[in-house]
DNA sequence: CAATAATGGAGAGTGCTACTCTCCGTGTCA
DNA sequence: TGACACGGAGAGTAGCACTCTCCATTATTG
């Protein structure tokens, strides 16, 4: 297939195809001439996912790059591609982190790289938190720990490791993918939480005002 | 305390806060003649809170802008509050949702608005996640909508309903800025399971390359 | 009291990012 | 054979979050 049908299929704008390839978050075509180019289902996948890493996923163009280059290294184990996009991902804290993220996993019995982005973003969260007048309060911190480990079992129970082509993919899909749809059910389970606990019919009392 | 001293306090830059100033993030200070005015406490605070939804949040100023407007509503109730903010959070899908999420959401018995933004977002996620090849199981939803509710239940319960003037701020706080620690810890369980489960040491097999 | 500095506000400018347009020599197809 | 499509590359655009500049006014300092 050429290039615009390429665009039609995946419903992404020709232009933006180009700019995909150019940008190398998509492999090039196999060419066929100085001003041709023949492209197949692996450009269809990649593109699709290419959009979805940087549409829903939240990716800047250069993160989706570096995320879809582990595609392309079998050489390393799934492991290494988990942490390889871990690392890519958004947000890049600028401040080292502090020992309170650290000694968190510890009691946790967490085995995590000291070296982890999640680790960074995970301080700067609490950093945050706490300069907002919101201390995240350590009973409240293990409870949401247990959660996400149990989460996080799913995640890693779903790789598909029967069938190993797809399995960096579902790696890469099961982290940035999912993040949304965990986003959105939380949301989703607030509101219904707060409709049956908090009373929903009543006005909260008036408080101070700037 | 004069703008200068506001932002030396929250290590804003006095541009930056103009600008949230004319943005509406932050309420005006006190004129106290044509060419200054007054900031107190609360201006420190908002400031704070501002800051936090867009930087680490990941708002929009208009977001932010809306999100924080709530704060200005004692007339709502706190399961208002919620919906409006959840409503002003992105992504903000464009397509209107299919019935998926909806019955998702009927079958689990959560009451919530069928306009509510989160329901458009778990549909995205969900059309995301078919258009990429790998869709959603109904059980994997099932498990991650259990574990999502045991999430929205700490949230919800940790709202301090004794003081109301912060209960506000707390459902903002809890909705947004909990989500990228729950995001980190997540990523940091992936680890320590994938490190636990997944071989780390070996490679994963070959696979065809495009 | 006079000189100097800081202030609040508004408009314009900047830097970055993700596209999107334009162009052009080359291939394809009716 | 002539109209049209293609690929590739550079330039241009739009939106956003600031950031700079200016200026009349106010505060502070010597």
């Amino acid at each position: 297939m050429r290039i615009s049908e390429l665009g039609r299929v995946t419903g992404v704008p020709v232009a933006t195809v180009k700019y995909y390839l150019r940008e190398g978050l998509v492999h090039p075509g196999r060419a066929t001439g100085a001003t041709q180019a023949q492209y197949d289902q692996t450009h269809v996948a990649r593109l699709r996912l290419a959009r979805a890493l940087v549409q829903v996923g939240g990716l800047s163009i250069v993160s989706a790059r570096e995320v879809m280059t582990t595609l392309d290294q079998p050489e390393k184990s799934l492991h290494e591609v988990l942490g390889t996009v871990h690392d890519s991902l958004p947000p890049q804290p600028d401040h080292p982190g502090t020992p309170r993220a650290q000694s968190l996993v510890e009691d946790l019995g967490w085995q995590v790289r000291p070296e982890a982005t999640a680790l960074r973003q995970l301080e700067q969260a609490l950093r945050v938190l706490e300069e907002v007048g919101a201390p995240a309060s350590e009973q409240g911190l293990q409870s949401y720990a247990r959660l996400a480990r149990q989460i996080a079992e799913l995640d890693v129970a779903s790789v598909p490791r029967a069938s190993p082509d797809d399995a960096a993919t579902a790696v890469i899909v099961g982290t940035v993918l999912w993040e949304p749809l965990l986003l959105a059910l939380r949301r989703l389970a607030q509101e219904a939480v707060s409709a049956e606990s908090l009373d929903g019919h009543q006005s909260r009392p008036d408080q101070p005002r700037p």
